[in-house]
DNA sequence: TGCTATTCTGACGTTTACGTAAGAAAGCAA
DNA sequence: TTGCTTTCTTACGTAAACGTCAGAATAGCA
């Protein structure tokens, strides 16, 4: 887990705390770490304590919210966040290099990986504008058809 | 299965022909009718066959659409659908009555029916607009970036 | 009426996404 | 160091949503 570099200044959380605050369980923070969701903590042995970050609590919340937003199994979401983890590598590429070939390189590719998860949601939205769509005729035929009566 | 009479000129369909015309199986649709998703096929003895109406394709359709718009278990969806099942059986009402009174007190358990999913349909999109905005605005980020480096 | 394709009803199997339990180990506090 | 809480790993359990298979029955057709 943590891509990024663990601030030093910041106690880390267990993960019982982490479970805490995105009203998930630790079983659960387990399970995404097992399938591959979730990067393993780093600097860990071996039966020691998972320690996490804040940048990895809004990672859990950001998996959490994905998951129910959109209606993906876990494995597409891995899919998808795979893509995620390769941004936040090429976030921290991008601070490390002046070069402007290389900079627009990987900007390039992380707005190509912004993309595809804007497609998805857009997507998903239009679907459910459709829904929505649909029922407000509905609600405005019957409204109509009350108006009548109460002439 | 279906609420309203079955026309009689429509040839009946089979189970068969209903899983392709809404994409799934012949199980799926047992299954659904099994936890009371879909109303058990009417005039049905033990071990004949079911037949369908095109309404009931309708029907199908509509399930498959709320079950991978919405987040809902099936459960869930039955208790959604049961009023909807109670819409279909007022419209029947509605169409039988002539007392304005009657028909005012139907209408609004309509419009009542149909604000409910329409509630829980705009949430969806709520969250989901959420979500599409905050794509956005990363997207907008590294596309200004990438112009600074056009220069 | 016989044939063949579907469908029927159980019943058991499977995958996903975790829950739960057990025994050992780690972490912290006094 | 002792004691208590939390976490660790391993492993089996479970609910939902179907898949699959078996053997019998049905429906449409020649």
């Amino acid at each position: 887990m943590s891509a990024t570099t663990t601030p030093a200044h910041e106690r880390p959380l267990r993960i019982g705390e982490v479970a805490e605050l995105t009203g998930t369980t630790p079983r659960t923070i387990r399970y995404y770490e097992e399938i591959g969701l979730l990067d393993p903590a780093p600097e860990r042995a071996q039966g020691k304590h998972r320690c996490y970050t804040k940048a990895d609590v809004e990672r859990v919340r950001e998996i959490i919210r994905l998951r129910d937003l959109l209606g993906l199994s876990l494995d597409q979401l891995s899919q998808l966040l795979e893509a995620e983890s390769a941004r936040a590598h090429l976030r921290d590429e991008l601070k490390q290099t002046e070069d402007p070939a290389e900079r627009k390189r990987i900007l390039k590719q992380l707005h190509e990986h912004i993309s595809n998860q804007l497609d998805l949601v857009r997507g998903r939205l239009a679907e459910l504008n459709d829904l929505a769509a649909e029922l407000e005729d509905k609600q405005r035929r019957v409204t109509a058809l009350l108006a009548e009566l109460s002439d």
